[in-house]
DNA sequence: AGTGAAACAGAACACTGTTCGTCAGGTCGG
DNA sequence: CCGACCTGACGAACAGTGTTCTGTTTCACT
């Protein structure tokens, strides 16, 4: 019996080896027509994603781009979330991770941390799918391992170090979500002007907020990323 | 003329005093029942989310709970998306602001996140809405104004404290949707033996994650929430 | 050859947010 | 007093979405 989408995502979720015996063409060809594959899906959802955000990236705009219907692809895969974690367990692991290096293990997490991030910003939205897909996916898990080596050969508590991975972890992506949201969906705020002179703006109840309007619109989305790493580290070190 | 809900909106983004005339009932009344307003879809909008989760919030929803059709609702609300940040505006402003005591900032902003993280696991989802709505927000900007306050009287520098203020608004809303998506969504892990027995079954490239399992599994969603609150909170203290 | 299974594909279902045209009922000018 | 008018309410419909049901085609194996 060939695996169904459902037994080789129960499969992906318990690190199985996958048989992945893709076997010999089945079914219609038609013609010279590649044969859809998982792979194939997840090739042609990326490119949608990379070009017109996540937001585009249903079953039947992936369906058309492959010149079938919407039903063909359930053949691959479970559903849509079953595909946006395959997205993200493929986008993971692009990550290099960097041998432990007890004395630069801040540069190495920031490291991964911005990989994470670039990775993010490439295909915009797709973070989206990250916040909602189980953190038991194989390549998920692999970061996961690998920021949590880089803590424990810095010296902190197991403890520390398990939680400070899945806070980090949680914030890069929802700091990506963030960007992308407030990039593409909605010109809310062309330039920081803008926004200073609505802050500025604001009645006597938000005196602090007017007085340091300034500071609060300052910094690119890039600056307040490393900010918030470093602050997360910092605290790190004060409690190891 | 009366105000279209546009302008209400673009109203409610400047802080202008909204004139709020609801005037004498007009329209077909029909019978006995109650005449549409703003705060009455948002009144079982809130009903709905308590009960069935942000993701059964639909136009449709609210419209059948109001006894009436989905276009209704488009008189008193500009889309979705502007419902979702009434929502949010309603929830934030029901978050009680501390005056700022230097001697005890600490507990005063872990307060102010705790409560916002009540309001979102009361309204399951609803952080999703959190997350995608404009910064900008009215009641948003009243409690981002008490968080800076809290972190100012503490000592810490204008710059450092606005972007630690945008940093731990986000975490809070990424921690509740995060909460919010591995409780109803779905029984990915019944129980944490469930998911402890998947890490320890791992092969042998996760060394960590198979050895300190434990620590990576143990504790509640409300230990790691503030486990990372006071993470940030120290490295705070250590920068300034 | 024949058979069974797997892959592909089209139509349809139950939804979603949103808009158009219309209807009812109160308000106001004459 | 009474028709004109405005305004809120509403039914139907449109363009999408994910998903499933029902075939149809094509290959590998007996």
């Amino acid at each position: 019996m060939s695996p169904t989408p459902e037994q080789r995502r129960a499969a992906r979720h318990q690190f199985g080896a996958v048989p992945s015996g893709a076997g010999p063409r089945r079914g219609p060809s038609r013609g010279t027509k590649k044969p859809i594959t998982v792979d194939l899906i997840l090739d042609t959802a990326f490119d949608i994603v990379a070009r017109e955000g996540f937001e585009a990236l249903t079953m039947r705009r992936v369906a058309t781009a492959l010149e079938t219907g919407p039903s063909s692809l359930y053949a691959h895969v479970v559903n849509k979330e079953d595909l946006d974690e395959l997205l993200i367990g493929r986008l993971c692991s692009e990550i290099e991770l960097p041998e432990p290096d007890p004395a630069a293990w801040r540069e190495q997490i920031i490291s991964v941390c911005t990989q994470l991030r670039e990775q993010y910003q490439r295909f915009p939205g797709i973070s989206r799918a990250a916040l909602a897909s189980a953190p038991a996916n194989t390549d998920t898990l692999r970061v996961g391992e690998g920021m949590f080596a880089i803590l424990l050969a810095s010296g902190a508590e197991p403890q520390t170090a398990a939680w400070t991975v899945d806070a980090l972890n949680l914030y890069v992506t929802a700091h990506s979500l963030e960007v992308s949201l407030i990039r593409g969906d909605k010109a809310w705020v062309a330039g920081r002007d803008e926004l200073m002179a609505r802050l500025t703006g604001l009645p006597d109840s938000f005196p602090n907020t007017r007085r340091y309007a300034a500071e609060l619109t300052s910094g690119s989305t890039a600056d307040r990323f490393t900010f918030t790493l470093n602050l997360m580290l910092d605290g790190l070190n004060s409690q190891g």
